[in-house]
DNA sequence: TGTAATAGTTAGACTACTCTAACAAATATG
DNA sequence: CATATTTGTTAGAGTAGTCTAACTATTACA
């Protein structure tokens, strides 16, 4: 079993990924750019993450996972896509707002919550019926936030 | 405006309204008790939260909140219970889970995130069409447990 | 009302990061 | 091939929290 990482070096193990796949290697520069931190916090976690056998690094040379590294890297990532898909994609929740949170709530997400969030997913956006469902969540959403806004007039006019 | 407060601060914040709420005071002792945290730790806390308005202690007396840091203890907390309602009533998280996920993810999700969120549960819980709509997510969620179950079983066997 | 129990604080150490400054290694180029 | 540039590391300090140990203040009650 692998222990639990804490959210930054779940940030550092998601980079390495998405770079390795991006363009076939991570460095410590391009970790660094990716996450925007300095290159000796990217030095600092890699020692970390070397020592708990999640990467592999070897001073100076390209940075890559281990098997263990990179079956929690992928977790943290599809964890990430989710949240995304349901925000986004269900919600209508805009892409600025949706990117923090999901880079923020990728971390505190369990595994059965997921799987079960991926079925809500399924269920809104491919399964039989979603079509009509979709249509009308948003359809209330729309409505929703029309509501809101009144409210928040009425609300303001109050304290004025 | 109020400047956004860590993880840990906001926890603060919610217990002091919980505890407040609960016996009209919160005390160090309680919220120490109620967070699991020691109480040197629970003062170092006040402090801060002292210095920036958002709680009154002065010390040895009850703790109580100023009505910025209510605001915000108030956001944290419906942040927490909308969770709750989504992963337990919604999604059917198991109650630890769900508890463990909320206290995390409260801290994590916007205001807009969270609006959106919240009209999706009333889609889903109290809009014309609800019973019928959580019915068939419910139906849905459970064969796809059974799918997943099997998927596990099929993938176990072929590691053997 | 004096003392024991409870409540809270202070001091100081530790963790897990973050950063800047200074240096070393590797690579690229004139 | 010597040197400039890029890349990476080390050293050292800072922040925001955690804790334990030792202390002080408050309260309770015999």
């Amino acid at each position: 079993m692998v222990e639990e990482q804490t959210a930054s070096m779940e940030d550092y193990l998601e980079a390495i990924l998405l770079l390795t796949r991006k363009s076939g290697a991570a460095r410590v520069t391009s970790i660094s750019d990716f996450l925007g931190v300095t290159k000796p916090s990217v030095s600092y976690a890699l020692k970390k993450l070397s020592k708990r056998g999640l990467v592999v690094h070897e001073g100076y040379g390209d940075v890559s996972l281990t098997s263990a590294g990179r079956k929690l890297a992928e977790k943290v990532l599809e964890k990430h896509q989710l949240l995304v898909v349901l925000l986004v994609d269900i919600l209508g929740v805009g892409e600025e707002t949706a990117k923090r949170d999901a880079c923020r709530m990728e971390h505190s997400l369990s595994d059965e919550t997921k799987s079960k969030l991926e079925g809500l997913a399924e269920f809104i956006l491919a399964s039989p019926g979603a079509n009509k469902r979709l249509e009308k969540l948003r359809y209330y959403q729309e409505n929703l936030d029309r509501y809101h806004e009144d409210l928040e007039r009425k609300t303001r006019s109050v304290e004025s």
